[in-house]
RNA sequence: GCCGGGGUAGCCAAGUGGUAAGGCGGCUGUCUCGAAAACAGCUACGUGAAAGCGUGCAGGGGUUCGAAUCCCUUUCCCGGCGCCA
């Protein structure tokens, strides 16, 4: 949600924004619907003024003892107008409501304009594309000659895009997530394990309405969904408080499982651990001040950057356009890990700037001093690790002559000291 | 799951149908070389150029001329019982 006194002040921003994302939006009906709202605000005010000021004479003419029965009938009027005028200045309040909380989020001039990823541009490349002098494998085909990954079963007992991770895998997974624990807390984050389900006002915080359809999972007769990632239940766990400005930033790496439906992604990735209803994830969630905020988005970057660099997986950071940035992200960085078997860059890292949009749906704001007026905190989020995706990786660029898999040196640690799986 | 007690402003807390007590913290002013103390005003959200006005007592609904207060309902917290990895 955007700060509403734009339309009234800039809409021309709003405009602008509109114009580089090439979306379809009504903009002229929502600020019609702005102002008639405003107009009703005026127009029930006065009347509950006149209310309060009758109520009053009733109150001191009772307490003197007079008559009250003709003054009566004036009170019943009035508020019979008042619910009535209540009752439009509701629908009207929900038309601006729908209308509002629906434009995305403002985008950052840095951002390229283009209509979809053709326009994303390359910021930067690292490391070497491992070469092979041997036919190599895909993170399939390795699994499967090593017994790590049970597809088959899965679509049997879950269906399509599960998976039974086994053996040696299952470790590394582990050897993964621990690493990235570590790694962050050293970073100064505050380790967060959120709850895997969240209530439907949470979730609207932190997800646009039309990702609900196509991404998330809900639970039957209750008033529960399955996080997609724990940025979801990251954002809203500060929501309606007002935190001090001595606490900003807080930086929480949390680590969860991840649910998606991947509705719409027909035929993509159909085989392997690639694209998946479930994957765990260590993510980077950050509440910051404004003035701080594109700043701590660069060193988001940087931290999974150094993250990467430590595993020694080749990648290169994307900076996507204004045609692949969410719609509640002003600025978001991929972060693409070579992988061998596709021969290609894959995604596996997605590191955003939601400037205040998502904290002004979620009510989450600070201020400095007690009596200071309070501000939005602007919240950001990146991936640290999709454990599903890098496990790809490793496998696939790691891969042995012999067909085995090296642990990556930062990892072995983690593993009793195992070279190879 | 059952029984009982609760949820009032940034925090604490009074308030049994008639304009939301009070305290703490904070801001501004007076005073001062400066500060402290003392005193006064302000201290949420909306609307408005402003004065002001309106809203706000966990959320939703109802009764009433009028609801923080009475009724229904949802939710969360505390205590007890039950169940339980």
């Amino acid at each position: 949600m955007l700060d509403p006194k734009l339309i009234k002040e800039k809409p021309q921003v709003i405009q602008d924004m509109l114009k580089a994302r090439a979306v379809e939006f009504d903009l002229e009906g929502l600020i019609e619907s702005d102002q008639k709202r405003r107009e009703f605000i005026i127009k029930t005010d006065e009347l509950r003024k006149k209310k309060n000021q009758v109520a009053l004479t009733i109150s001191e003419k009772k307490k003197a003892g007079e008559d009250i029965s003709g003054i009566l009938e004036e009170m019943k009027k009035v508020s019979e107008e008042l619910t009535k005028l209540e009752l439009e200045q509701n629908n009207v309040e929900k038309k601006y409501l729908k209308l509002a909380s629906s434009i995305p989020n403002l985008i950052h001039e840095s951002v390229p304009i283009g209509k979809d990823d053709e326009s994303n541009k390359e910021v930067k490349k690292w490391g070497d594309i491992p070469e092979f002098d041997f036919k190599i494998k895909d993170h399939i085909d390795i699994s499967e000659d090593l017994d790590l990954v049970d597809l088959e079963r899965a679509a049997k007992v879950a269906g399509a895009r599960f998976y039974y991770l086994k053996n040696d895998l299952v470790r590394l997974n582990q050897a993964l997530i621990n690493f990235g624990l570590d790694f962050l807390r050293e970073k100064g984050y505050s380790v967060v394990q959120p709850p895997y389900m969240i209530n439907r006002e949470s979730m609207e915080g932190a997800v646009i309405a039309d990702d609900f359809e196509e991404v998330i999972y809900k639970i039957d007769n209750e008033d529960l969904y399955m996080i997609g990632t724990s940025e979801h239940a990251m954002a809203a766990m500060h929501s309606k408080e007002i935190i001090e400005g001595k606490d900003i930033p807080k930086k929480y790496a949390g680590i969860s499982p991840c649910f998606r439906k991947e509705a719409g992604a027909h035929g993509r990735d159909q085989k392997g651990i690639f694209r998946v209803h479930q994957f765990d994830k260590i993510e980077q969630f950050i509440f910051s001040k404004p003035e701080d905020s594109w700043k701590e988005h660069e060193k988001l970057l940087s931290i999974a950057e150094e993250f990467y660099q430590k595993l020694k997986i080749p990648y290169r950071v994307m900076l996507l356009s204004t045609g692949d940035t969410g719609n509640i992200s002003a600025k978001t960085y991929d972060i693409e890990a070579w992988m061998a078997g596709q021969n290609a860059y894959r995604e596996i890292v997605s590191c955003s700037n939601c400037l205040e949009y998502q904290a002004r749906r979620l009510k989450i704001r600070f201020r400095d001093k007690t009596n200071d007026d309070t501000q939005y905190v602007h919240t950001l989020n990146s991936t640290l690790i999709a454990t599903t995706r890098v496990l790809v990786a490793i496998m696939e660029n790691f891969q042995t002559k012999d067909g085995h898999i090296r642990i990556p040196e930062v990892l072995q640690g983690y593993m009793g000291n195992q070279k190879e799986i």
